[in-house]
DNA sequence: AGAATCTCGATCCATTCAATCAAGGATTCG
DNA sequence: CGAATCCTTGATTGAATGGATCGAGATTCT
């Protein structure tokens, strides 16, 4: 699994959401600048998670994105396949996005099973992970370190 | 982590050279072909396994590679952290291949704390298992389902 | 109507990957 | 020695991917 910058900007994304959950929708450059994130980009990003089912959107004038369920629905495994893909490190281990290698025997191939194990522990590790998870950690996080936490230049 | 063909490649190579360690060397065109490997491709591979202390060439008629050390010491991670980089699914995370990440607090972040835990368990899987564990796996994969095996077209 | 905001497709540029090519050196065998 | 064989190195190509921006259109609120 990579998690390439586009991963990275959906879930930070959506634990800013997660920590705002609410039935009030947040604007995109509200998201943008409090996650460093450019707004164009983000924008492709939401919207690519709205047809994935992980938030919902309004549009107009007071328009915004919010969860389109609760934080312990989203796994963020099924977020990860969404935005980049197969979680494997290679195609021919993956189960949602496998794809055959050109190895001569691949049934018997050792390389395989080993990758095979790689995949498993990641899978395990981010099926079990929802958005509360995430969630729970940003806040956890948050309070931790107060002296240094003061110096936001 | 992400393994390109490149370093699928890599990794056959290895193997192949591990079932048949010994000090005589083997032929690029006959790992090529052996293992279904473009050759030009795989002469690039080799000689960048060659810098990376994994195997030794010799030139010349009788020419060819083997490994440069004995399959137990040929520790995977290290293999794949030549060949194609970090281990780690995101940059910050990463312990030999650190990339600074551009979100607000990195010491704070609750994503790089769950990353961290996939690049751990990726790590520790990687550096536990040596060449010599492929190649055990290989033969021992080798031996199974006799019925097909046959099989070779 | 008009302003704010999401929607969606097109486009751009840089980088990486996979693969091939070309020229050259080294080595060994006969 | 000379030729065959093979390794060495670097350049190059073509395709795919990744990161990002733009512009026009649709929607909703006031």
């Amino acid at each position: 699994m990579k998690l390439t910058v586009r991963g990275e900007y959906a879930l930070r994304a959506l634990t800013h959401l997660g920590l705002r959950h609410s039935p009030k929708v947040i604007q995109i450059s509200v998201i943008s600048t409090a996650e460093n994130i450019p707004k164009r980009f983000l924008e492709q990003i939401l919207n690519d998670l709205r047809t994935g089912g992980f938030v919902e959107s309004r549009r107009g004038v007071a328009g915004g994105y919010r969860l389109a369920k609760p934080p312990e629905k989203i796994v963020i495994a099924s977020v990860i396949r969404h935005i980049e893909g197969a979680l494997a490190p290679i195609g021919c281990v993956s189960e949602n996005y496998y794809e055959k290698c050109n190895c001569p025997d691949e049934a018997r191939c050792a390389l395989r099973s080993i990758m095979k194990e790689v995949r498993d522990s990641i899978a395990h590790l981010l099926e079990k992970t929802t958005l509360a998870d995430l969630v729970a950690r940003a806040e956890k996080l948050r309070s931790t370190d107060p002296a240094d936490a003061d110096f936001v230049i």
